[in-house]
DNA sequence: TCAGATGCAATGCAGTTGTATTGCAACGAG
DNA sequence: CTCGTTGCAATACAACTGCATTGCATCTGA
């Protein structure tokens, strides 16, 4: 296995560099080691993200991991990041298939549901994120990125409600960040969770007719 | 150390055993453990429980960790079960500081802010309650307790609301839950997470009159 | 062509993990 | 006073961890 399937897009971003006597794509095999982290943490919990246990999920040898992240923590951060940014990539292609201005309901009910871990797929990527907000709680240093991220979704919500408070997007936020983890855990069915979603729009937008 | 400074309070509820050559209380030693490791996972993440940590945690050896609990997993679930009874506490013992039959949303927003970790010492508690939402989202096997629970919890709080809405009781409790992690994330600060919870209840309650 | 850089595999190593086993002191029942 | 049970400590052990090191094939720029 492992055929040379590599050298597809070379350098993203690749800035200042004079001397590049290589051929593959940094980026690209540190993603594929990512995605092979966040499958070992989907269905086996983060404690079971070792350097062994990712390569072997990745189809590489250890020491190829170890090449390319040269901690695990170094790992770690980057797969949070990969993480954070699928989110946001979520986010704007939900966002993108509604036309040009939507009503500020169904944006909010297509952003929000576009989040959920409402499917398997979702729900493996909701797993990870749900394992790194444990792991962060712990190190409150690394989470300075998914701090930025709250406060612009909280500032964005707010301003598309019909009152513009910032509280009640910062609930709706923490609404949709509850429904996740019950989602996860079990506690809600998908009908449930877009159900109260459902809801609690009702409330902000003060009318009674279903999305 | 360790002066044998055990035989305290003796069997809390001792039934049906007729031949009992032992003087310690099991449960006691158990919940010693349990906090122990609480601790442990508190300030250190649930990856860092160990029998051995957990053991120096509590000042015992590890050898005696290991006669109470005879693997790791019964002693994650025995510390699982102690963090939903502790939860269950704080909640009957914030509804009973409001006196014989308060208003309902006096009510609510108590029992919620009881169980938000807006303080250092509620914020430990949190931290482990989460870490074990990561870990059962994993093993959904050990978390029917946990299920049992939310579902007593929405149904209990969409009979106090004023709409008497399922969906807007599983809602709040979602608001809840998200307000939850993103106090311990430090996404939010506790004036953020209080002023949300007042917005939501002013939309709950049809009112703009501050709790 | 030929250093030198790079990609990557293999191995070694000290430390930690969960668990099984063993040993011994203290106790209760007979 | 035994004797078996229990409480607990200590140790052993295989598996695993993250990391450092080594070795080699391949490519690059000169």
């Amino acid at each position: 296995m492992t055929a040379p399937r590599w050298r597809s897009l070379r350098a993203t971003h690749c800035e200042t560099i004079e001397a590049m006597p290589k051929k593959v794509d940094h980026q690209e095999r540190r993603t594929l080691i990512a995605d092979a982290l966040m499958r070992v943490a989907a269905d086996q919990g983060l404690e079971a993200v070792s350097l062994r246990h990712v390569a072997a999920a990745a189809g590489v040898s250890a020491g190829m991991v170890q090449h390319y992240f040269r901690t695990k923590d170094e790992m770690m951060a980057f797969a949070m990041a990969v993480v954070r940014e699928r989110g946001q990539a979520r986010v704007t292609e939900a966002l993108a298939r509604l036309g040009e201005n939507p009503a500020p309901r169904l944006l909010l009910r297509t952003m929000i549901a576009a989040l959920l871990p409402l499917d398997d797929r979702t729900r493996d990527d909701g797993r990870v994120a749900l394992a790194f907000l444990a792991y962060t709680a712990v190190r409150p240093a690394s989470a300075t990125g998914l701090r930025a991220d709250t406060m612009q979704l909280t500032s964005f919500i707010a301003s598309v409600l019909p009152s513009g408070d910032t509280a009640e997007g910062a609930g709706l936020l923490a609404l949709m960040e509850g429904l996740g983890v019950y989602l996860l855990g079990g506690q809600y069915t998908a009908e449930q969770a877009l159900g109260a979603l459902d809801a609690q729009l009702d409330l902000l937008f003060g009318s009674s007719a279903a999305a």
